[in-house]
DNA sequence: TTTT
DNA sequence: TTTT
């Protein structure tokens, strides 16, 4: 079924730390915003403006704490998944809305923190490395098969 | 400035007609949603799980006007363009925030209405054909060249 | 390590019928092309003109399979994999080089052969549907899991 | 016409140093080698194992200059464009075939040379900034506009 | 021929 | 809230 595609890449910055969610079962997610930047010229005041779009980016378990242990605020990252709505109650009662990219794929394009970090994290599908400092470097090659995983069973 | 990347990427179907407002410099903007499929495998039940995501298209000028012309609900499509965030004043007084689908290019994948029409639509940048029912071929051929106007002036 | 991307998204119509190939060691791999067409306007002329790129792509294992039952000649479908470059020795001694396109996800768009075929093939990464008809679901949904495996023991 | 696509996304380092030709008409042509790599772990062996894709591209034009400009070996860099197969008479009279990514849309990711030079160069189809040290601005937001011409005036 |  |  389905014959539908929805995909989401982006390049930017993160504006603030990855923030980690353990639950019971083991499983984990890390939240982060990416901010990307469009340019262009007003063309009735010939000056440049510059808009900024904060997207929030959600991990899953292995790749969530890869990304919380090599990236930290500022990092230029590379990231590719899934296009989300999520809705929730707010405190005062209100539905929430927010969009949310669920992450499949991402590179490190700059880091701050430990060097030997800027591993391509895949979502299964490609044979690209994952963290060389895995325990389990054979389970690593697809952390973000976790990230696929039925949803139904996460409290968020 | 910016090395950033914004890019998202959908084939869906329309859940609705294109929508058009038409500005009184000339401009006009199409609206239409698209919904994407995930199906998965509920590993504790076994059974099949189909979610579907909706996601707010938008289409500028000649490219909306091409989309209503040929687009219309059921139909299936490629739509390719930039996420943004947009907050306006609810008639509540609350601040409201949706995520839209500034769409760049786009591609028909079937149409109900008239036949000719499954053009590929151009963000400007490549070679491919825009409606060839067009008054102006030339001009057809970037067509989402408005796409990538100053927004400053535009009514919403 | 890495820190790169490599990646292709087509949508295109198959010139043949997918061929496929069967390894001692169980994994198989399926060949086919797609046609990507290009239109633009001749500023000269005045003309329109279309031109016709032809990729070789490259399926396998459970992928592969399930491209061959439902795929035929003349079906449209969505491609997405990795560029990669490939040379052998030519029958005459020559050094022959070509680009495949090694599929991660595809989705089919239409296909001829039977109806509940169309499900999102993934690269393992999302929690889309595989083959409805497969014996193993479970499986079955990471399908291109195989088409990640190391090359090296491969007779192509 | 057309309903087809053809994309292709690259991030990875220049080989080598941009190459410009220039043609009589005033048009220009910048090429350059992208490497991406792919990292897996062999199965067997358990050894990590690097390989290196290499990507021939192709820019046009403004968008050439501002590649040769800013962009110099080892330099990494996001790439975006389509798949194109040309074949020419090599020397000994031999059809010889390569297949190229024709860039429409690439931003910097690094650059040794003149630091502000960190442009996201837009295939037309979005606002984002070109050169600032343009001396056109407003015609420089399309620099990739030249990048879609027809391409049968062209000696190569 | 790049990079980590 | 990031970056240039």
């Amino acid at each position: 079924m389905s014959g539908t595609l929805n995909k989401v890449m982006l390049i930017g910055h993160l504006g603030d730390e990855v923030k980690m969610h353990y639950f019971e079962g083991g499983g984990c997610i890390g939240r982060f915003p990416i901010a990307t930047n469009e340019t262009y010229t007003n063309k009735q005041t010939g000056e440049r403006v510059t808009n900024t779009d904060w997207h929030n980016v959600v991990v899953r378990n292995k790749a969530a704490e890869i990304c919380e242990k090599y990236l930290s605020k500022g990092d230029k990252v590379y990231v590719e998944g899934r296009l989300k709505n999520r809705q929730w109650q707010g405190e005062d009662g209100n539905t929430r809305y927010s969009t949310e990219i669920q992450v499949q794929d991402f590179t490190f394009l700059t880091t701050k923190k430990e060097s030997m970090a800027n591993n391509q994290q895949n979502g299964g599908g490609n044979s690209q490395a994952a963290a060389q400092s895995s325990q389990k470097p054979a389970q690593a090659s697809q952390p973000s098969h976790s990230v696929s995983e039925p949803e139904d069973d996460l409290p968020f």
